[in-house]
DNA sequence: ATCAACACCGAAAACGTTTTCGAAAATACC
DNA sequence: GGTATTTTCGAAAACGTTTTCGGTGTTGAT
């Protein structure tokens, strides 16, 4: 009934407790024989080692921690799905946690895991985030620590990134391509990186292409919502009614856009093209199909893992630990929101 | 630099360890006087307690097991934020796995989960799932556990469900209250259980309104995708261009049935009227805008965690428990893609 | 026969906490 | 002043594992 031990293994077999243990775990110095018999009874018991015990002993759980803003959105919920699936294969098992975009909480939740003492933390900022101090925290007690997306430059971590300017700056090239002139965008909040660096695509494309930058054609949104896409395209339709071209912080938003200009009648991409970013799977099935920024999900959590990972290894060994930046590519997935007239 | 133990504060201020633990857990035989003074010297030192530690002693680890068969899924996914929101308001943390919709993945999750020795386990069957040895096998090990959703009516544990019949007749006598006489289906894999209830279901309301049920006009989905939606599309134009009305086993299969009949240019819901079940929020952005079940996915996974939690704790004091079952109300979305013609 | 080498085993410490139980010290009571 | 009671403390066991280190006993070489 009782959960099995080493200990009675042993008793019933007659030997030390260290005997079983290394035959358990094949250590040399155990004669066929006795490893056999303890092979055998440990199989028909079926014993499995108490993992408090173990995590006692070694001080690793084999555990990680993850940290992101909301687990209900389509970017987040496949880069968990990533990170799940490379830690499973390689014996880590991943407890994840919410910000809910908020910083009081996701200070909190990084410190819920300290106590817990994972192995290692995996993070991508919530948008409140403005606020180093926890994460110096997670360096100071050396808890292996990477960040993905929405990361801090100002943290020496290993981290998992696109290059949003760039991949901004192709979206709105590929809009300027189509024959856009006056281009708006819809904006991410003031804080995370990405949104910032966005927008400094945004502003690098119309540049290199002659349009001048008009800072009211810039839209900044709070929440991320499609409902803020409604708004906003409310707003544009009436503020600017010559706006051609839309870049849209992300596909969610950007989808709101449409549906608003679907209700109106302004047609895309007709009197306006609109583009957005993560290639969530809506865009495919929406009237019409949203162009986008196609952002490896996945991959970035499979990548955050395996950083994770080697840093847990080699701060096994050595006690120190040069953290490296995955650069991931992006692509343009033309649809027909920017097909052209 | 290292982590600080009872130990280091107990010697620092000159007494037991006893003492510093009891101090600092609230016992009563220890003068105010030391408390403080522990209290103190732990604040100022961050003192947190070894969480393996504790585990062993006290043989919990505040952390529960949660298997579903894959995160990125509208549903799953906010039943994942029900349930980390309940837990973590109960100072539990929750361990993600995926089953991946295969049973052999699900049995070695189940075994994993059981090795490192989680407090409980929450779970959605596989479609594969047609095995209860794994299930079987948590409650001999008395492992508190409760299934959602997609459950096993054999296994005698707490289960958080919605009335999949009852859900899928009102849908279909939606359908009919709308005019619909030759009523398509397209179900889900014959294994879940609440596909079998919603075809049930689908049957029952065509057999109170004096519908004859044409098993030809059930269509089973395999892996209930976006693809097969829009395949199954297809057949049914094709094979039986007079169904007038089709329900649809979830919003994924039915936006893609959307996306087919768009393109062919079959009118919804002038022609065909499609209701799906779960209420995606893609629903609600497509053209035309999709009628569907609402099915309270976050309540579920407070519920399943609510329940798991009361197993914890009632199998703490007494060593029995009495399994319960929750059944949550859905709710009937009326949409364009059902309006009236 | 002697010694070295090797194969096999186990005692014991350690990981850091919780909790029981008894002892000592302080206080109360008469 | 003596006894009874309460307050305060600490020794020690326990949770189950891992790993070091030394101790047998056996084999092989010379």
């Amino acid at each position: 009934m009782r959960d099995i031990t080493l200990k009675q293994i042993a008793e019933t077999l007659g030997i030390s407790i260290t005997t079983v243990s290394k035959a358990l775990k094949n250590y040399p110095d155990v004669s066929p024989k006795t490893r056999k018999a303890v092979l055998d009874l440990a199989q028909s018991l079926s014993y499995t080692p108490n993992s408090f015990a173990v995590n006692l002993r070694t001080k690793e759980s084999r555990t990680i921690g993850l940290i992101i803003p909301e687990v209900v959105h389509h970017f987040f919920s496949n880069v968990i799905n990533g990170i799940i699936d490379e830690a499973e294969k390689n014996g880590y098992l991943v407890i994840i946690l919410q910000s809910n975009e908020s910083l009081e909480l996701e200070k909190k939740q990084v410190e819920l895991l300290m106590n817990k003492r994972v192995d290692g933390i995996i993070m991508s900022l919530s948008n409140e985030s403005n606020d180093d101090e926890h994460l110096k925290e997670i360096l100071r007690k050396e808890v292996p620590f990477v960040m993905f997306d929405k990361i801090s430059k100002l943290i020496p971590c290993s981290k998992v990134i696109i290059n949003d300017q760039k991949a901004a700056f192709n979206a709105v090239e590929h809009l300027i391509q189509k024959g856009c002139r006056k281009i708006a965008h819809i904006r991410g909040p003031v804080n995370p990186q990405n949104a910032i660096d966005r927008f400094l695509g945004y502003k690098k494309a119309l540049d290199k292409n002659n349009i001048p930058f008009d800072s009211k054609l810039v839209y900044t949104c709070k929440n991320v919502t499609f409902d803020e896409g409604v708004e906003f395209a409310k707003r544009i339709a009436a503020e600017h009614p010559d706006v051609d071209g839309i870049f849209v912080i992300t596909d969610l938003v950007a989808v709101g856009v449409l549906a608003h200009f679907n209700e109106v009648g302004i047609n895309i991409p007709e009197q306006v093209k609109v583009i957005g970013f993560s290639n969530w799977f809506m865009s495919q099935v929406i009237t019409p199909k949203l162009s986008t920024v196609d952002q490896p999900s996945f991959e970035m959590g499979v990548h955050s893992f395996k950083l994770l990972l080697e840093e847990i290894n080699t701060k096994k060994e050595l006690h120190s630990f040069h953290p490296r930046t995955i650069e991931l590519e992006t692509e343009i997935i033309e649809r027909e929101s920017t097909s052209e007239s």
